[in-house]
RNA sequence: GCCGGAGUGGUGGAAUGGUAGACACGCUUGACUCAAAAUCAAGUGCACUCCCGUGCGUGUCGGUUCGAGUCCGACCUCCGGCACCA
């Protein structure tokens, strides 16, 4: 065949993506735009330097969106960036002896140029990279926003740290064993001054808006409010007995108050010493204490750890009962929730009834269902029920009882109720390079001293060592001396960086409106917040988001911007995955059936494999890239295949089979069209509406509104895959219109064929950009389908000539009528209880009832 | 353990409470070809079948309804999140 004979999907796409270029068609919508504003955002990647499959569903998905509104008439703000500080690149660094900054920016253009490969219409003018000194500086700034508003605060947290490697490790840097990822020596536990981002204070604000963001999945919304871990109880005050210390504790079940047996401090307790200090029992306590500190704290924190204590000879005195309870230390009280200090009910709380059944601690039930005595109730209970041995409340519904103690305390200036959280201070210093410093400096003379605004940014050194060993900021020679900013006295820099997600917390403002003095301009941000549509994966449900909302929320409380919620409307795309084989035995992966024995459940050496569907990863071995897909297909499949492959919120998994059903597609869409130009008739409108059309003229018509109709709901839905299959029903039912009377050259069919084919070009648009705009220049249009609008179905002819109406007999079909889509319902029935078939099904018998639903069903109920 | 979500042909998947399996992959048959690829046409849930049809069928068991993949209850399995949170 000849070159302009078949569908050179290389050829189309390197033309348009050079005119698209040329022409600036992805373009910024201008400032006096009057077009009503549609921000899309997707979330922006780390670059790896390689594209994968789940940048393309994400990209694609948003291509769609961002192109059918900008063909709705919308001014679409379509930006992308670069998500680049984070520890890849300084292991990169290590690695490779080299700095993380141009192997950033390596990456970035080596990812920059896969995108566009993709034909995504985004607005280059706005880029963003985390990394460059004219975004960080920004971080900072906001940073010292924050602190100068008391948003931040400084204090002690626990982090990884590797002995041998002087560093601090990130969670997934520690292995299950409790060593470290590269040079496999112990992990500890150590106490660090860290900076905070004080999110505790915005905890109830971040739970109650969840309630507005109405447009968000609930799933996401539910994982948030599980994060942020609202709980209600009282809060009150023990004291020692024989002493004037005094501990307070939190409760959620101040009901069950009667049945303490003991108290139990988290080991960590800071009043623990003052308690035991003359006790015979305390070297006994220091010995327990430094147990529970050595051990790993990650174990101790996970639900089935050993309950272990000790008892530290001291006796409180129950507020109500005035009875002595023992106090315990005990390795299940932690000291970041609540007091670190708890009243211990073991009949009603699973931990407590460990421990008391391990230290044989007494266990009276006070809290007793319906049917039940104290007794006979299997314990631990922990319903609801009816108090027991409670003094004053016995008899009382423990619900009911629980609001009277509560009340009873706060008129006794015993404790007040309280609210506490789950939700943590976000530790952002990371002991690391390549992240936005911290600016602060630290002066003998005038302690914490924020690095003033006309010295930002505070620039990343470039006289570092990347060894893996210690933070390589405190290595650098010149970066940490510097003069206090107030007294002049020579001083030192923070050294610690700050963790990315604060980075990604103020990103989607920034490409909003970046002035060159400013992280943003209030005007730009007014025009452009919220984001219409956030996408991304579901993997930042909960820490991203949450930063993201609470940055936003600091933000309109500072009067710097006048949203509250940054994104309107979230959708959650699910993972690519691929199915890859396991053999145990040999202890490799196969990704590829072919690779296996013929029977597919053995390695060729006959060891049995387990086949398993799993992320893409390097580990497996399961990856398949973009780039080859389009390199083999074009981009158009490449993106038509990953919306194709199933419902987007749901995990796909790739098949490289599937591929090949979409390129024959858009083959077969080419084959429809190009070849078929010189029967375009520009006036089609004209002709057909004066023509006289036959059956199949109004059928293909037909097929073509209902279809218009069809992919604009499916795309407002994110119904991609069925958006897609509309347009292969419209192709199939075209095809053999155009095969069968386009040849003999009718007015009326040519005009039929015309509409079909420009009306075509628009609704593949957002879905093959390419092939779409090589349709529309072959049908005489200038320009790009994207100048274009989106088409609107007609209702008219949309509307179906004909219906078919199911008759059931008690349920079961067991005919069709074919009837006018005006029929009255009379006739309608009239018709189906005539039906010969349907006779025979109903035996003779008279109906009972004959349901009757219009254009669809008659069921007659014998 | 708690909180979400999902179970439909050989496969990916589709179905406002109203014809289950759209669309596609794969497979079968045919056309074209010396042949193959590509393309086109027909078929393809399972079982029985006088090839007209009939029965069964959406994880399991029950329920609501004229009618349930869809709604309700219980259970099973898988996936995701959280987890000594007092």
């Amino acid at each position: 065949m000849e070159p302009t004979q078949r569908y050179d999907f290389r050829a189309i796409e390197r033309a348009w993506q050079q005119r698209w270029h040329d022409a600036d068609l992805f373009a910024l919508p201008p400032v006096d735009d009057p077009r009503e504003k549609f921000y899309y955002l997707d979330m922006f990647p780390y670059p790896s330097g390689n594209l994968h499959m789940g940048h393309l569903r994400n990209y694609t998905i948003g291509d769609v969106v961002a192109r059918y509104q900008t063909m709705r008439g919308r001014a679409v703000l379509h930006p992308m960036g670069w998500d680049a500080f984070g520890l890849p690149a300084e292991n990169a660094a290590i690695k490779h002896h080299t700095h993380p900054d141009p192997w950033t920016r390596t990456c970035i253009q080596e990812m920059h140029r896969q995108l566009d490969m993709l034909g995504i219409s985004f607005n280059w003018d706005r880029e963003v990279n985390t990394s460059a000194p004219d975004y960080y500086h920004w971080t900072q700034w906001l940073f010292l926003q924050f602190y100068a508003a008391g948003h931040v605060t400084r204090s002690d947290a626990l982090v990884n740290w590797c002995t041998s490697c002087q560093t601090v490790l990130a969670n997934e840097q520690v292995m299950a064993d409790g060593t470290c990822e590269r040079c496999d020596q112990e992990v500890i536990k150590k106490r660090l001054e860290q900076w905070f981002y004080k999110t505790t204070d915005y905890a109830q604000r971040l739970l109650d808006d969840l309630d507005g963001l109405t447009e968000w999945p609930e799933q996401v919304r539910t994982m948030q409010r599980n994060w942020i871990g609202r709980s209600e109880g009282v809060e009150f005050a023990w004291h020692v007995a024989e002493s004037d210390i005094t501990f307070r504790v939190f409760t959620t079940r101040v009901d069950t108050v009667f049945g303490v047996t003991y108290m139990a401090l988290a080991p960590e307790h800071p009043l623990l010493e003052t308690l035991i200090a003359d006790r015979p029992e305390a070297d006994d306590v220091r010995a327990f204490v430094r147990h529970v500190l050595a051990a790993d704290q990650f174990a101790r924190a996970s639900a089935d750890a050993p309950k272990e204590g000790v008892f530290t000879g001291a006796y409180a005195t129950h507020p109500l009962t005035g009875a002595p309870v023992p106090i315990w230390v005990a390795n299940y009280v932690m000291m970041d929730y609540g007091t670190g200090a708890i009243m211990a009910v073991p009949a009603h709380d699973e931990r407590d009834f460990a421990f008391a059944t391990q230290y044989n601690l007494p266990i009276p039930a006070v809290i007793v269902p319906e049917g039940e005595t104290a007794e006979s109730l299997a314990l631990p209970y922990i319903g609801d029920g009816f108090q027991a041995n409670s003094g004053q409340f016995d008899g009382l519904p423990n619900q009911e009882a629980m609001v009277r103690i509560a009340e009873w305390m706060e008129g006794e200036g015993l404790g007040e109720r309280t609210v506490n959280f789950r939700l943590r201070d976000w530790c952002l210093s990371r002991q690391r390079y390549w992240g936005c410093p911290i600016p602060i400096i630290y002066c003998e003379q005038c302690g914490t001293v924020p690095v003033p605004d006309d010295q930002l940014p505070v620039r990343l050194p470039t006289d570092v060592e990347f060894t893996g060993h210690e933070n390589p900021l405190a290595t650098s020679p010149t970066f940490q001396h510097v003069d206090c900013p107030r007294c002049g006295a020579a001083a030192r820099r923070e050294t610690d960086t700050m963790d990315t997600f604060v980075d990604s917390s103020w990103y989607f403002l920034r490409f909003a409106s970046q002035p060159p003095d400013a992280a943003f301009a209030r005007a730009e941000i007014d025009r452009w917040l919220p984001v219409d549509q956030y996408v991304g994966g579901i993997e930042h449900a909960t820490m991203h988001l949450i930063y993201a909302r609470y940055f936003t929320k600091v933000l309109y409380d500072l009067g710097l911007i006048g949203v509250t919620e940054p994104f309107a409307r979230l959708f959650t795309q699910g993972m690519v995955t691929k199915a890859a084989w396991w053999a145990a035995a040999e202890k490799r992966w196969y990704t590829e059936p072919e690779q296996l024995a013929a029977d597919g459940l053995h390695t060729p050496g006959g060891a049995p494999v387990e086949r398993q569907v799993a992320k893409m990863s390097k580990s497996i071995g399961n990856v398949v890239a973009p780039e080859g897909i389009c390199e083999a297909y074009g981009a158009d499949t490449g993106r038509c295949y990953i919306l194709f492959i199933g419902p987007p919120n749901a995990e796909a998994e790739w098949q490289d089979d599937g591929v090949v059903g979409i390129h024959r597609w858009l083959t077969r869409v080419w084959r429809l069209t190009l070849p078929r130009a010189a029967s375009y008739l520009p006036a089609w409108r004209e002709v057909l509406a004066s023509a006289k059309l036959d059956a199949e003229q109004r059928a293909l018509r037909q097929k073509l509104h209902q279809t218009i109709a069809r992919l604009s709901a499916d795309i407002e839905d994110f119904g991609f895959n069925t958006a897609i299959a509309a347009l292969m029903e419209l192709v199939n039912a075209a095809a053999p219109f155009a095969a069968d009377r386009l040849a003999a050259g009718a007015e009326a069919d040519r005009a039929v064929f015309s509409e079909l084919a420009e009306t075509l070009a628009l609704l593949l648009s957002p879905f093959a950009p390419h092939l779409a705009d090589e349709i529309w220049a072959a049908t005489g249009h200038e320009g790009s389908t994207y100048q274009a609008a989106w088409p609107v179905s007609d209702p008219a002819l949309a509307r179906r000539e004909r219906l078919t109406i199911v008759v059931q007999v008690n349920g079961k079909v067991r005919d069709k009528l074919e009837v006018d889509a005006g029929a009255p319902e009379e006739t309608i029935r009239a018709a189906a209880l005539a039906s010969e078939r349907v006779q025979s099904f109903m035996d003779g018998k008279t109906p009972r009832k004959v349901v009757y639903v219009p254009g669809r069903l008659v069921n007659i109920v014998v």
